[in-house]
DNA sequence: CTGGGGAAGGGGCCC
DNA sequence: TGGGCCCCTTCCCCA
């Protein structure tokens, strides 16, 4: 569903990652009835206001506290399984994924109690693989790389080529990464009902729900239904007597490690 | 102020 | 290699 990822906001208000303009003009997806006229031809000049840095945390600087993982949580197997969306792994295409997840277990709670960070770009992952895959896209180290992360990157890394995006600083050490990223720039898959664009036509598909109200993924606890499986997920939690995310100094646990973010940016544990 | 829902941003995995 | 889909995370808004 819908991540609805890398919208070229029209009539957004949200903070805008990509400008309008300058986007390379594709034609998949472009519904007759919103003519590509706010996708000018690219201009390999120009620069897109991309931001090569990470995400802004709004709990200031300093990463989140430790969050500790409740321990088993006390959730019975069919909330755990609310969809059984683990039954039919591949078996989905497209429209389907309402029943098609290949998985819906909750992050495990070790997943949680490790948090590496980029020291590129701030960015946080919940592994070390994944920090390291994400590094490749570092993979030019710049001199303000922290000499103790620098040396855990695989020697190879700084080995490989590098996939410059023409259209803001990334880099990218494969092509199809690059590529990949670059329809982010392109957004070639554009909403008929209001123009919004996407990189790709299966985020299309799910932001066409919003407009639709279709909400495949149905809470088996309440009422509820939800057009984004994430977000049911999130909902999921909220059906739970202890919640995943934990304060470390306070042991309030929270549904969303959002809300931890915010508990300990108020102050109950940032500064102890 | 807090919790929750809606939607979005990004990377990874599988086929 | 690219498409399709997933997960995690974050932001904004509202009750």
């Amino acid at each position: 569903m819908p991540r609805s990822f890398l919208v070229k906001k029209y009539f957004s208000t949200k903070k805008p990652h990509y400008r309008e303009s300058q986007l390379e003009s594709q034609t998949a997806f472009v519904p007759e009835s919103f003519p590509r006229a706010e996708l000018p031809t690219l201009d390999t000049g120009s620069a897109l206001t991309c931001h090569p840095t990470g995400p802004v945390y709004t709990s200031a600087d300093t990463p989140p506290p430790p969050l500790s993982p409740v321990a088993p949580v006390s959730l019975p197997l069919s909330l755990l399984n609310p969809l059984d969306l683990s039954s039919s792994p591949s078996s989905s295409s497209g429209e389907e994924d309402e029943d098609g997840g290949r998985t819906s277990d909750p992050p495990s709670p070790d997943v949680i109690q490790h948090v590496y960070h980029c020291p590129h770009c701030k960015k946080s992952f919940t592994s070390l693989s994944a920090l390291s895959h994400h590094q490749l896209s570092h993979h030019q180290l710049p001199p303000c790389v922290p000499p103790q992360h620098a040396p855990s990157l695989p020697a190879e890394i700084s080995a490989r080529p590098a996939f410059h995006c023409k259209h803001c600083p990334k880099e990218y050490t494969s092509l199809g990464a690059l590529k990949m990223h670059i329809r982010s720039h392109t957004l070639p898959c554009v909403c008929p009902t209001c123009g919004k664009a996407f990189s790709r036509p299966w985020l299309l598909r799910g932001h066409i729900r919003t407009h639709t109200g279709e909400r495949p993924f149905a809470c088996q606890h309440c009422n509820r239904a939800f057009a984004d499986r994430s977000n049911l997920r999130a909902h999921l939690q909220t059906h739970s007597e202890v919640k995943k995310y934990q304060c470390g100094s306070c042991s309030r646990t929270f549904s969303r490690m959002s809300l931890l973010h915010k508990h300990s940016a108020s102050g109950c544990c940032s500064a102890s």
